[in-house]
DNA sequence: AGTGCTATTGCAAAATGTTGCAATAAACCC
DNA sequence: GGGTTTATTGCAACATTTTGCAATAGCACT
């Protein structure tokens, strides 16, 4: 797993400075994944604002939102968007294509990746989608939340 | 298909009164459903806001979006949510389980029913998934945009 | 360390969503 | 039609997100 420091690298390669405001909050993405499985409400707009104004109350809101919009373009962290909300995932060294989440808690887990290269074989051959870059959200109801 | 009258009975039935801001939504909600596939940007907050203030432009925005919100509960439309924002369709007499969007243009199509049922009941045995009220989206890129 | 370039920020204003509550008007009965 | 009930609305205040622009501060170079 990748480390604050090469993230800052990231930045750097992709002509972008390190600025106070981003050593916090790529800590605050790095910290939310202290677990191998994604868990529920883990990193929200919410979240990082509520953290930001604690610890460096002088940022602007408007730099947080511009922020996480530049790192998803890096593929730091990915973005899953739900009529509930989104949130968002770190996903720099662990790229995920295929999630499930339950409509009802919101939980969201990695899906099977066997089964994810079988689905993504199918719909090469039905759909006129490229393979590349391609991902799977399935929603549904977790045996938690049954019915 | 259903028809405005219909699904003004759908509203009856359901303990909802016919206003004048409910008929002119669901108008606009039936005439964006024109053609079989379903096609980019149609139903999105700002059409229908853009839409309202032309059409009846007493109406205030927050009876829009309860309203909104009321047609998702009944299932007359379905939100369907993307990182770059959500977009709504009419779904009530069709209802959908199975897309596909491009991540760069956007167009969502239906997917296949038969890839639909296969995948089901792989994910049935795989994950801790109820298989009703199961619905799933493919994000990828199409042919036109390529890679 | 000082200088220059420019990406990034803070700020302010606007746009977009959300919520509680009192006023309004659908729908039903007579 | 007039009266009653209560779902729905408009309003106002607030929360969240977006945007343009001038000021700031990273960073590269010396």
């Amino acid at each position: 797993m990748k480390k604050h420091k090469d993230l800052l690298q990231v930045l750097k390669a992709n002509n972008m400075r390190i600025t106070p405001a981003r050593r916090f909050l790529l800590q605050f993405i790095l910290d939310s994944k202290k677990h191998a499985g994604i868990k529920t409400g883990q990193i929200t707009l919410k979240s990082i604002t509520r953290f930001m104004e604690k610890i460096l109350p002088g940022v602007n809101r408007s730099s947080i939102y511009r922020n996480i919009e530049a790192f998803k373009k890096l593929d730091i962290i990915q973005e899953i968007s739900l009529p509930s909300g989104s949130f968002f995932q770190y996903v720099f060294d662990c790229k995920v294509h295929h999630f499930y989440i339950c409509k009802s808690c919101g939980k969201a887990s990695v899906g099977n990746e066997k089964l994810f290269n079988k689905i993504e074989a199918a719909l090469k051959d039905i759909h006129g989608f490229a393979k590349a870059n391609l991902s799977i959200v399935f929603y549904g109801y977790c045996s938690k939340c049954g019915h």
